[in-house]
DNA sequence: ATCATAGTAGACCAGTCGGTCAAGTCAAGG
DNA sequence: CCTTGACTTGACCGACTGGTCTACTATGAT
């Protein structure tokens, strides 16, 4: 039953370019349909509105990631630290990719949709906050594990896992802005010296 | 000769406040004009098309920050340190403030327009691009105090000015994300913890 | 064969978009 | 007083927006 068409999948996964590439505002349904060669009536027929179709795009691509680079990642298998070297290799040869391909930078789809519509829209944000969410207790794990290996010392992991975060998404914001992937080669691996909490600082 | 009319300056006003609270795209040029009480033909008299406002948006706020705040946190005669605590002080503040008036957090306008926009008008986003790498630069005379006054062990300021930038575009985004001004509190004074260079790091 | 149903097709809609334009108002300079 | 030119007014434009609608086809169960 399920083989019989993809073109829900086929709206899904252009609609997840193009936002990415451009901007939700930016992209109207009628390209969407046409990028994906499908009509009006069948991109209605699958998702009530442009709205909920930005609901399932963040649903479809925090799946991606989560069995996908995340899962890679911050495999357990992985020294702690390496998983954020890891990561962040990731992010780099990803925007570097997608830069050599098109010419800009796309950024983090998530980031992009979190400043444009967070401020509009109560659910989407939501939405957006929990794969941040998500994401930041990957991080989470990750420093747990290397305070109870003793590769570093002690520290509130929760807030530093944010930190890492935030850190992660304001690199990719300004190597966006430059155009220039190395940004993320360069500043990178400072992620590592971000601490909060544990040994008094200041 | 000047005093004839604020005309244009309602609408620049008027402009970024709405850009600000929500995005450039999602704001009509019909929608600045009835806010600011000027007709359509005023508006083209002043600004030759919607993305010369932006332009003009752009600069105009970057002259009020280098001129406002930014002037009195990286105030020379502070000691360089104390900086980086106003600088997340007054981020707070402002983002509190405009969360407390209106309900949500505007976030940043640059990193806004930057993740908005830098994909699609080159122009727009080299500005934006200019106005964090002067960003950037005022975190680098800080650091270079620092050092000088062996408040700091010495690492490669350049480097580490971009990375404190990039904490704070990434705190802004996140706290915006969850709607919540506390976040820059939080996870703010990490940004002294970045290094890059300097002492050997992994 | 029939019928329900999922999916496709594309014309159509009201409203909005950024932008244009001709017709003015008005104060200063001659 | 007349002219000039900066500024204002609001009707108007074609293109495009998200979304609706009816008619149609294909499939699979009965």
């Amino acid at each position: 039953m399920n083989p019989a068409s993809d073109t829900r999948e086929r709206i899904l996964h252009t609609a997840r370019e193009l936002f990415h590439a451009r901007s939700y505002a930016d992209v109207g349904i009628k390209e969407i349909c046409d990028s994906a060669q499908v009509q009006k009536g069948s991109f209605y027929h699958f998702f009530p509105s442009k709205r909920e179709l930005a609901m399932a795009v963040i649903d479809d691509m925090a799946e991606d990631w989560a069995h996908g680079f995340i899962a890679e990642a911050f495999d357990r298998d992985l020294p702690p630290l390496e998983r954020l070297d890891y990561m962040i290799d990731a992010a780099y040869y990803w925007q570097k990719a997608a830069k050599d391909l098109e010419g800009r930078m796309p950024g983090c789809l998530f980031g992009n949709l979190a400043l444009e519509i967070s401020t509009r829209d109560e659910v989407l944000r939501a939405k957006l906050n929990a794969v941040f969410a998500k994401a930041s207790s990957q991080f989470e794990e990750t420093l747990d594990e290397a305070i109870e290996q003793g590769l570093i010392a002690p520290l509130d992991c929760a807030a530093t896992a944010q930190a890492m975060l935030a850190y992660l998404e304001g690199m990719i914001l300004l190597a966006k802005t430059r155009n220039d992937p190395e940004v993320i080669r360069e500043l990178g691996p400072a992620i590592k010296t971000l601490r909060i909490g544990g040994a008094a600082e200041n």
